[in-house]
RNA sequence: GGCGGCAUAGCCAAGUGGUAAGGCAGAGCUCUGCAAAAGCUCCAUUCCCCGGUUCGAAUCUGGGUGCCGCCUCCA
């Protein structure tokens, strides 16, 4: 079996994948707040998972995927109060947009969305076992952990305690006992949400609850814990110690972390108001494309986002897609067929297959993979010049395309039109009228023809074979 | 100030010890009624700078410089 590498967050370098039960990987998302539309920043860590889950389940794992939404938060209570509307109304929708976001993009759903306003049993009952055990203590109703209580506090972010004292920037509550201690629970203040607890009415801090749903739906030491590399510190080093000090077991086996989206060198992000909303983006271009686009770096990398970027790479993209389309309409005229040529071509996209694999096997490197799809194009695009119509290898194209392009990307675009067989029929006739006015060398009339299907969206080509038509 | 990361052609972007993938743009050619698409050829003696290790470094190491992220909510 392919071995896949990972790069691990935790031990800074690339380790063979080895999961926590043979054939089967498990993963934990950190979600989004609901609490304003959803940007392309988030639609990266989404669109990647989705295809290191699609990866790994081509190489033959079964997946489970959990990721939560953080319902219960002070940004969705602010805008609460704003609008006068309770905050779970806010977050309902938040999330439906979201949700609808993603499915724009073709984003496989997680097999569990668990919400924080679901889980409060489980969670107090973690902060319960983390204040009998000494690792939390409580105060006027608010339950702090106490960093000094789990020695290793800082390992994921290489962050040394005595640092952290110090570069405390804002003033530090005084009921805790140590400038790093942070809330386990918060007392609530008039009018906000709040659930019953041994401490008083009040609400989770931020990080518990992917400790708490995380052991619920996952268990102890899952396979890939993930997430954007801002998440890194404070809150995931928080749900390790809150996880490891409560269960004396690793969290996760490995540390994902993507990198961040950028808009003119500065990271996209709600409270910048630098945000570009993928509702928006849906609208203006095809989901394959913005798929395409955020594959295009490697998962860690930072991406940078303009005006026109998107215009720019879908140059590459189509050329892909055209390739795809093309093999299509050959396979229709394809024939047996077993040349020197054939047998080559063969071998080098059983080659450039295997590279693939690599390519993803290699810490999910989307970016040589897309350099391996090009090689791919030019060489059957090679073949057909050089007269090459052997169905086995023109299947062999198509079938690694669709599988790879489609399958594991999804970044191939669905041919339009085809439920409209109508417009079909009507276009293929047109063409063959225009066909026989070129016979005729009325070439006035047949270029008028194609300006004009030009203006409606279709795109005509006169190839060896006859036309060809794409919208 | 601390921690983590990045710096590769006009632009985007792989490559992490063996002599620079791929895409876009650009130049030339082939095919074509023209166009489009496609194919072929060319396009980084060099990988931010300065030292070191090595037979050999974009890749390892030390030191600079610049940029990004985190240290406060954040994917």
């Amino acid at each position: 079996m392919t071995k896949i590498q990972v790069y691990n967050t935790m031990t800074q370098r690339k380790e063979e994948f080895v999961p926590r039960e043979p054939g089967k990987m498990s993963v934990y998302v950190c979600g989004v707040t609901p609490y304003s539309d959803t940007h392309l920043g988030h639609a990266r860590p989404s669109v990647i998972w989705d295809v290191i889950k699609r990866f790994f389940r081509m190489m033959g794992y079964e997946t489970y995927h959990v990721q939560n939404f953080t319902d219960v938060d002070d940004k969705i209570i602010q805008r609460s109060f704003d609008e006068d509307v309770p905050a779970l109304e806010i977050s309902k929708r938040y999330i439906a947009e979201y949700l609808a976001s993603m499915d724009a993009l073709g984003v496989e759903r997680a097999d569990l969305y668990p919400k924080v306003s679901e889980h409060m049993d489980e969670i107090i009952g973690l902060v319960e076992k983390l204040v009998e055990t000494d690792h939390a203590y409580s105060a006027n109703g608010d339950v702090f952990f106490s960093v000094a209580s789990f020695p290793e506090y800082g390992k994921l972010s290489k962050q040394k305690l005595e640092e952290l004292r110090q570069g405390t920037r804002f003033e530090v509550d005084p009921a805790k006992r140590d400038a790093v201690d942070f809330a386990l629970w918060k007392s609530a203040k008039p009018g906000e949400p709040a659930w019953e607890s041994p401490w008083g009415e009040g609400r989770p801090g931020w990080h518990i609850e992917c400790s708490a749903m995380s052991l619920k739906y996952l268990g102890e030491a899952f396979d890939f814990h993930g997430g954007g590399n801002d998440l890194i510190f404070p809150h995931h080093e928080n749900e390790i110690a809150q996880s490891e000090a409560a269960t004396g077991c690793a969290l996760a086996r490995y540390w994902v972390h993507n990198g961040m989206l950028n808009l003119k060198d500065a990271k996209m992000s709600k409270s910048i108001g630098n945000v570009i909303s993928v509702k928006e983006l849906t609208r203006r271009y095809p989901k394959e494309l913005l798929r395409f686009y955020l594959l295009s770096t490697h998962y860690r990398s930072a991406l940078e986002f303009y005006d026109g970027k998107l215009e720019e790479v879908s140059k590459g993209w189509t050329r892909l897609n055209d390739a795809y389309r093309a093999l299509q309409d050959d396979l229709k005229h394809a024939v047996t067929g077993d040349s020197s040529l054939d047998r080559e071509t063969l071998e080098v996209l059983e080659r450039l297959e295997a590279d693939l694999v690599s390519a993803l096997a290699d810490d999910f490197n989307t970016a040589m993979a897309f350099g391996v799809l090009f090689e791919l194009v030019r060489e059957i695009n090679g073949y057909k010049h050089r007269q090459g119509r052997s169905e086995d290898v023109l299947k062999k194209a198509s079938d690694i395309l669709q599988r790879f392009a489609g399958g594991v990307f999804g970044v191939l675009q669905e041919t339009q039109v085809q439920d409209d067989s109508l417009a079909e029929s009507l276009l293929d006739l047109l063409l063959g009228l225009r066909q026989e006015l070129r016979k005729q060398k009325n070439f006035a009339l047949s270029d008028q023809i194609r300006d004009q299907l030009a203006d409606l969206g279709v795109t005509i080509e006169d190839t060896p074979q006859g036309p060809r038509w794409k919208v």
